[in-house]
DNA sequence: CCAGAGAGCGGAAACGTTTGCCGGTTTCAC
DNA sequence: GTGAAACCGGCAAACGTTTCCGCTCTCTGG
């Protein structure tokens, strides 16, 4: 009978630990532990007893003896830029299934762009021993890295990590489903099309940018400067952005946006002056977050898939910390794009009127390069 | 010169422990210990220099065996309905912010309404042995509770947690937002106001729902059974909603919603459906979610401080967790509400015609019973 | 001058695991 | 029948803390 616990001064009663189970099968706390984590030396028989043993003393064993004595505590860390902006919900809810599907626990933080906050967040992490982290976000401090590549600690970035040994990073293909999106744009007419991008500090949003200017340039289309306008990546970036552009003497007649928020803004933008999406502007978005398919018009938008950037990311990190992995070797995980077409986007202004009015019925795929 | 390590198959080298700092420092582990948890018996010249050898070897105490000793892991667990609801972010970071500032880690789980789901979440709490969880959603397993209630596990509800000792309970004062919201409505001549009401199933749309109808009923206004439409507090349920209160003989000329999505639903419905807010029709929403400012117009609200309830949270379950606490016996902790007055709110249509145009500056504040 | 109290510090036990090592039992080939 | 090999399972040493207990001083009061 398992004696009387020694420290008095605990908060909540214990629950039954390796010993209780040991005991109540008649064997050796060893043996319990090979049967919990599922080592093949252990008869079957004899685990079966174990099992049976655990499940009658409501066995849980505990975390925080594990990890201390193996040096993994099966937590990975996940830093976000900004928790409410909705694209990043969408994120960390993939990344927490994938994770837990895999034995881990997700430990979120948020940076909100603070590079103090994003120090202290990391420490955080560092202080519960994280196995590993995912780095969702930008503007980390150099030096603050430099140390965590240094004690071989692994990290994943998106789009652009610091180039760095043992960095493992999510390639972003934004060209694919950028080019998709102009493609899509041309092939329904338009030549004028906007770009709204997002702040520009941010290579991710340099990247985007970059890549909806090579798509024209590859059609023989022309963007003036003006035509390219800085966003925030919120709402509000794009409502003000299209307050700019219906300024212009020469409105585009249709706008491509660097993220869905942006989209959104955009959209509310022209209602507000009574211009209609699709048939007077066309827009198109970036991410396609939930959201975007429940805004008026549905927006068609180019799909970032969360699931795919999640279980990447989980994977990457997973081959960091477990030695034999397959994959160990790999740094660079790509991530496709795609066009996801909805309706917010139509012939240009005054273009086609016959086929116009069958428009929904009529939706051009996608033009494939 | 802190000898070479036993286990070699760790994964990385082990940061500095508190045997190296006592080393240094020249004292034993005790008091490095007792120096870092600032027990007042440490002569403080030793301390100086014991904080000096922390400094120099970089110390960081191990949270593993802190907790495995202490039985406290100093993490919170919070459990949301779904992260991708644009409340619970603001909520989860609010949490998080004040939750550190007290010296605590946060474990976040979302539920997705799946009972299934919530119940593994719970598990995986418990076995990461969380000090206390703030259960900030709906439809836990009974059994569950019973079992946490039982051990004196520290818990936190929202709104209405089973009636059980050592539960604590944020009784959110609907009413008080609520009927500001009525008499708002009432002073500006709105008679004939409908309400889109959250998804039944949750006491929290019910209690809404029966706050809206108390304040209505002590104004003496009516409301036909037909201008209470059932959403799910989703943006598509408040554009179904909407529907179907538009194809109503006699259409109301307010809507309160039972949360801002669903306003915002019906600021796209009606939107789409050429009526205009606020001149056509006023909007009220609930919650006070970041994007209300920046919809347009901007909406009227009912403000459910988010910073407010975090904080509640974390003081409550801190009062179940440190014994030492004042206000340990409280169960109960008020959460207010409140009107913020936007643009989504106008006179009805028709009334008042001259006042309309000067509308805008003309805005009645909240009126106070 | 001495007894007793207290302050300040160190030794060592405990927390609940994982895992290296070793000893015992079986199996099988010769 | 014997030896080696394979297989299983137990012992005990870690892991890095907190905290109890007891020892040595330094005061203080008588």
């Amino acid at each position: 009978m398992g004696g009387p616990r020694k420290n008095p001064n605990r908060l909540r009663a214990p629950s039954a630990s390796i010993r209780d189970v040991a005991q109540r099968a008649g064997v050796s706390i060893a043996t319990v532990s090979r049967t919990v984590n599922g080592i093949s030396t252990v008869a079957p028989e004899l685990a079966e007893r174990v099992w049976n043993a655990i499940r009658e003393v409501g066995y849980v064993p505990n975390t925080q003896a594990r990890a201390l004595v193996s040096g993994r505590s099966r937590l990975l860390g996940l830093v976000v830029s900004e928790i409410t902006n909705p694209f990043f919900p969408e994120l960390v809810q993939e990344f927490e299934n994938i994770a837990v599907e895999q034995g881990y626990e997700v430990f979120i933080g948020s940076t909100n762009y603070d590079p103090l906050r994003t120090e202290s967040l990391v420490r955080r992490m560092l202080q519960r021993s994280v196995d590993g982290v995912a780095i969702m976000t930008f503007g980390i401090e150099q030096e603050l890295i430099q140390k965590l590549v240094d004690r071989a600690f692994p990290m994943v970035f998106v789009d652009s990590g610091p180039d760095m040994p043992n960095i493992r990073v999510l390639k972003v293909d934004y060209g694919e489903g950028i080019r998709e999106a102009v493609q899509h744009l041309a092939a329904l007419g338009h030549r004028n099309v906007a770009f709204i991008s997002g702040p520009l500090h941010m290579r991710s949003a340099v990247s985007r940018r970059d890549a909806f200017l090579k798509s024209m340039a590859e059609l023989g289309l022309t963007v003036p400067r003006e035509h390219i306008v800085e966003g925030t990546h919120t709402m509000e970036g794009g409502i003000r952005a299209t307050e700019n552009l219906l300024r212009l003497s020469e409105m585009p007649t249709a706008i491509v946006c660097s993220n869905d928020m942006t989209a959104i803004g955009v959209l509310h933008g022209l209602q507000r002056t009574t211009h209609e999406v699709p048939d007077d502007v066309s827009v198109i978005g970036f991410d396609d977050i939930h959201l975007a398919q429940f805004v008026l018009p549905p927006l068609t938008t180019v799909q970032m898939s969360c699931k795919l950037l999640a279980a990447a990311a989980v994977q990457a990190l997973r081959t960091g910390i477990e030695p034999g992995l397959p994959q160990s070797q790999q740094t660079e995980w790509p991530i496709p794009t795609h066009l996801v077409v909805r309706q917010s986007t139509s012939f240009p202004r005054g273009s086609l009127p016959a086929l116009a009015k069958t428009r929904s019925t009529a939706r051009p795929a996608a033009a494939k390069a």
